[in-house]
Formats: structure tokens, sequence, C-alpha cells
DNA sequence: CTTGTAAAAGAACGACCGTTCTGCGACTAA
DNA sequence: TTAGTCGCAGAACGGTCGTTCTTTTACAAG
């Protein structure tokens, strides 16, 4: 039972994804998609049962693709700043996913859905918190490893984080300003600065060229 | 001729940024102002002659209010870094007032235009853009009074500033954390902590304070 | 090869979208 | 007081939205 039907799905879901990066979920429509697929528009939408379930599911395919460019990658390498560096250079790879052709999907949906409650609002906001809660968890690491300083808020430094990413996505989508992921790997740069024992120069990576590039 | 128009037109469009404010400006429609107006659609539309006016409208009457709310108000304190302050002390005021129901309209069209080019999304450029040079001016001027620091770059607090008050609609408009504000204030003082003369205290101002509410 | 089930098509639904056209009442200027 | 413009109502337009129902096709198991 329902191998084609699987397959199909999956199909239905790869490219709901790549329209909901670009238009948003409401943007995304049964009929729009049915024709890009070359499929009828009840036939699409059996697949799921009701728009709502749709929306749902295209959110569930892109978290699924999160995990595995983001937070699976960084769970390979060592805890502490190294890290938390990993899931900084993951968002990146996500949101410039060739799946993801807008780019993240949980940033439009964000402002898209924070005035209409229902499940999909819900599961925006779940996988909001689980980002937060990964971020705040490598630098409490980090701080147990003595590399961040003890006094550190690892609230504090979650919030900036997201606050760059999306100054990012903001500078890269809208304004189309090329040195857009420069300057938010200069912000981080600089908030792991301060994050540090007080005044120790940046190990490893390239720090000081972001920063460079980033006057450019 | 026309003073009842203008009055209608008014009262039109003070309704309708406040739903754009929620529902973006997707979730404005002719039908539903109209009805909330007690208007008809033709009577309501003819004011604008298309809806594309009618957004424009809508985001000039934003752009506006917020001119009213940040930059006017800035112009009037002393340059360079109390000007800053009064800059992102405005913005909060500007994202919270009551003809905003649901925050920040151009934070919402920024992710929702991105991808569809027109006047619209122009507009919204232009405002950002603008919003950006206020705050890299005000930097500016900070360093000539030897506030902050000669070597510092100026698109570099402007790009944080930004990406503060995303994150700062985010936490207060998606996920309803209370120390929303606190966390932004946190943020922001520690910006500006690194953009001063090398390891000097903060000056006035609640900056301590801050950084130890956003912890609660 | 037949039979049962899953997948998809097709047509129709009421609702709403933005837009257009016509008509009518009210106000304004001569 | 009389013309003429302005503000708005009302109805209708074609289109698209999500959803439902019925029918046909495709597939797989016996």
């Amino acid at each position: 039972m329902g191998k084609k039907g699987a397959r199909t799905r999956e199909s239905i879901l790869e490219r709901a994804v790549a329209i909901a990066s670009r238009d948003g979920l409401e943007g995304l429509t049964i009929g729009g998609l049915a024709k890009e697929l070359d499929l009828s528009k009840s036939g699409l939408i059996a697949h799921f049962g009701t728009k709502e379930a749709l929306d749902l599911a295209v959110l569930q395919t892109a978290a699924a693709l999160f995990g595995h460019l983001v937070i699976v990658p960084a769970q390979r390498v060592a805890a502490g700043e190294v890290r938390l560096r990993a899931l900084f250079d993951g968002w990146f790879r996500y949101a410039s996913s060739k799946q993801l052709p807008g780019g993240d999907i949980f940033l439009s949906a964000a402002t898209e859905l924070d005035d209409k409650p229902g499940v999909c609002r819900y599961y925006v906001a779940r996988v909001h918190k689980d980002w937060i809660a990964a971020l705040e968890n490598a630098t409490r690491e980090a701080i147990v490893a003595k590399q961040f300083r003890e006094n550190l808020d690892v609230g504090q430094i979650a919030f900036t984080v997201v606050g760059i990413l999306q100054g990012y996505n903001t500078y890269h989508r809208l304004l189309n300003l090329t040195n857009a992921e420069a300057r938010a790997r200069a912000s981080f740069e600089s908030l792991l600065l301060r994050a540090r024992a007080d005044g120790v120069e940046p190990p490893a990576g390239a720090p000081a060229a972001a920063i460079a590039a980033a006057k450019a």
C-alpha cells in the first residue's frame, strides 16, 4: 500500500516548500501548486486533507531540512564554541539551500502568522524555541569549557544571534546588499569576542578577515 | 474642493494601517476594510484607484507615523550617542503605538514583499535604507564627538541595531516573551559599550539596569 | 486474469478577491 | 436658483480561493 502515493506526496512537498519560501504560506495555493505539478487540485489536496494540513506538512518538511543541515552537523563537532559556530554556519547553508529559493521559511512565517493563532503558528513558535534552545545550550557548553566567561547570559547570546540572522535576511533579501553575510559574520565575531574570557584574542577561523570584508 | 473626501480618506487609512499591522498587506482586503467602515467597496477604492495604490498609501501613512514618532524627536536632541539612543527608544514608541496593534508594518512588509517587485517593495526598501542611514549618521556624529572610537564601522552598528529590533519583534510578537524589550536594550547597551572609546564605563541612562532586567 | 483498493481527474460549490460601470444624492460655485 | 462636480452605493464582471462529491484510471494482490 501507498508507495506511489508517498512518492508524489514527496514531490508535492518539495515544490510546496520552494513556493512557500518565495511567496510565503499565503502565496502557496492549491491551484497554483497543482498547475506546476500537472495535477488536479482535488488529487493534490487528497494527500493532506486540508490547506492548513498542507501548510503544516510544508513547515515540517522545512524543519526536517533545518535539522539535517544545521542541527545534525553541529552535533557532530565538539561541544562549546565550535558547536555554536557550527550552528551559525549551518544556518547560512540552510537559508541559502537550493530547496529554499526565497530563504528561511520560518522567518517569513513568523511575521505572517504571529497574529493568526492555529496549529501552524504554534509549530513555527516551537521551531523557534528549539532553535533558541540549541543556541543557548551550545553557549552554556562553552562556558563550562571555560571558553566563555562565567557570568555570561546565554539567553542574551541566543537573542543576539537570532537578531543577526534576521538582519542578514533583510539586508540580503530586501536590500540585496552583497555584504550582508559579511556584516552578519562580523557581528557574530564581535559577539563571541565579548563572550570570551575578557580581552583574549580570537582563536582559529576568519574573525578579523570577516570584519574587514564587511567594510567593503 | 474635497474636504469631506479628505476626511474619509484619512479614516480609511487609519483603519487600513491597523489592519495591515496585524494581518499584513495581503490580509488587508477592500471588502473587509469597507465592511469595518460601513462603506461600499467601490466607494472606498475610488479614493485610491487600485489596491496597489491603497497599499502604497498605507505604507506612506505608516512612514509618516514613523517620522513623527522616531525621526523628528531624535532630531530635537543633541547629535551623537544621545541621538542614536533617541532613535532606538523612538522605534519602540512607534512599534508599540496604538495605531499599530500588530507592530511595525515595515518588518512584515519586508518579508512579504522581498520577492515581489513593484512600487510597494521599492518603497519599503527605501524606508529601510533611510532608517539605516539615520542610524549610521547618528553613529558617525558620535564618532566626531569622540563618544565612539575613531575606527568604528558605522554600517556595522546600523546592521546590528536593525537585527536587534527584528529579534525583539520575533521574541515579542511570536514567542510572547515579556523580557523581549529588556533583551533588546541589553544588546543595545552592549553594542554601545563596544563602540565607546575602549573600556570606559557607560554614562547616564539605564544600561546596567537593563542588562540585569533581561536576565529575569 | 480478475478483483479490490489506492490515486487521481473532473466538475461543481459558495465565498471572496479586485475592478468596472451606472446611477443617485449632496454639496459647491456661479 | 441653477449647473456641475464630487462622494458614494449598488450591481455585476471574471478570476481564484479552499473544499466536496462523483467518477475514472492505475496499480497490486489473489
